[in-house]
DNA sequence: ACCTGAACACCGTTCAAGT
DNA sequence: ACCTGAACACCGTTCAAGT
C-alpha cells in the first residue's frame, strides 16, 4: 500500500481506509472486525488508524456516511422509475447493510456521533418519504404519522425474514391511499 | 450468597443468575455487561457461570424467555381493556427492554439459539395481533400484512425517539379498519 | 506529520485442579 | 457435582519513541 508522504494525501488515506472499513464491516459485521483487520488490510499498524479517526466509532460513522451519500446519488437518478420500483431499490440496498442498521441501533446510545449520524439519516429519509406520500395525494395530516409507520416498516423488512410475496404485499399496504 | 449443596438447588442457582443478568442486562445493555459483573453480583467467580450456561448468549436466551413469560402472564390479564390500551402497555414494557430488542437484532446471526428465539418470540406476538385484527373485523386475506407493518412499527418505536403524540398517531393508524 | 512496538485494561472462554 | 485460579487468545485504545 502507498506510504504517506504529505499533508495533500490525508484525505486520500482516510477514504482508503473507510473504503477497506466498510467492505469489512458489510461482509464481517462491525463487531466481528477489529482495528486490526482494519489495518492489516490497509498495511499499517492498528493503532495508526486512530491518527486519521478518534475512534471505531467515529470511523462507523464515517463508512455509513459514505455508503448513504453513493446510494442517494444513485437513488435520485431513479426519479422517472415508479414509486414501488424505487422503493424496493432502497430495501435491496438496505438489506445489503442490515447488519450495520443492527449494529446503529445497538451502539446509539454509546456514541453521541453515532446518534447524531442516526437522527440526520432519519431525518432525510422522512423527508423523502413526506414527499413521496404528498405527491400521491395522501392527506397533508395523515403523512406525518404514516411517514413514521413506512420507516419502521422498512427497517422490520432488513432484520426479519420476510419472502418476496410479504415484501410486496407490505409495500403495497404502505403507499395505498 | 447461598452455596449450592445438591442437585435440587440446581435450577433455583440457575434463575438466581438469570435474575442478576437480567437486571444488568436492562440497565447497562449486554455489551457493557460482562460475566465477572454477573458472577460478582451473585457471590461467585466468572468462569462459574460456565457450569450453568454454555455461554453469554444461551445466558440471554434465558433472560429474554424469562422476561417474556412474566411479561405474556401480565398481558393475558388484561383481557377485559380495549386493544389500543393494551398495545401502549406492551410497548412501555418493550420500551424498558429495548437495549435488548437492538442487541437480539445485532447478534442473530453469531447465535443460532438467540435466533430459534427470535422465530419464536416473533411467531408468538404475531399470533396475538392476528387474533386481535380478527375480533377488530379486518378483512381476513389482509391481515398478515398489517401484522408485519404492526409488529415492524412497534420495533421502530422502541428504538426511536417518538413523542407521545406521534405513538398516539400511529396505533391509531394501525389499527384503524 | 506520520507511524510503530509495547503496554494497558479489559473481554469471553477453557482447563486442570481442587472439594 | 460444583467451584476456582490461572491462563489463552483476543479486544480497543494509549503512549512514548521513532522518522
Amino acid at each position: 500500500m502507498a506510504r504517506n508522504k504529505r499533508q495533500q494525501d490525508r484525505e486520500e488515506k482516510r477514504k482508503e481506509i473507510i473504503t477497506t472499513a466498510r467492505t469489512l464491516f458489510l461482509n464481517e459485521g462491525y463487531d466481528a472486525t477489529s482495528m486490526s483487520r482494519i489495518a492489516a488490510a490497509n498495511g499499517i499498524a492498528a493503532n495508526t488508524i486512530y491518527w486519521y479517526f478518534k475512534d471505531k466509532d467515529e470511523l462507523l460513522v464515517n463508512v455509513l456516511n459514505e455508503q448513504m451519500i453513493s446510494r442517494a446519488a444513485e437513488y435520485f437518478l431513479m426519479k422517472d422509475k415508479g414509486i414501488v420500483e424505487r422503493l424496493s431499490w432502497v430495501i435491496d440496498q438496505l438489506k445489503i447493510a442490515y447488519q450495520l442498521v443492527a449494529t446503529v441501533h445497538a451502539r446509539l446510545h454509546l456514541s453521541p456521533e453515532l446518534n447524531l449520524w442516526h437522527e440526520r439519516f432519519h431525518h432525510i429519509v422522512e423527508n423523502v418519504l413526506h414527499e413521496e406520500l404528498k405527491l400521491l395525494g395522501v392527506d397533508e395530516n395523515k403523512i406525518p404519522a404514516r411517514v413514521k409507520v413506512a420507516v419502521f416498516t422498512i427497517e422490520g423488512i432488513l432484520s426479519h425474514p420476510v419472502t418476496e410475496h410479504e415484501q410486496a404485499e407490505i409495500c403495497q399496504a404502505l403507499f395505498s391511499v
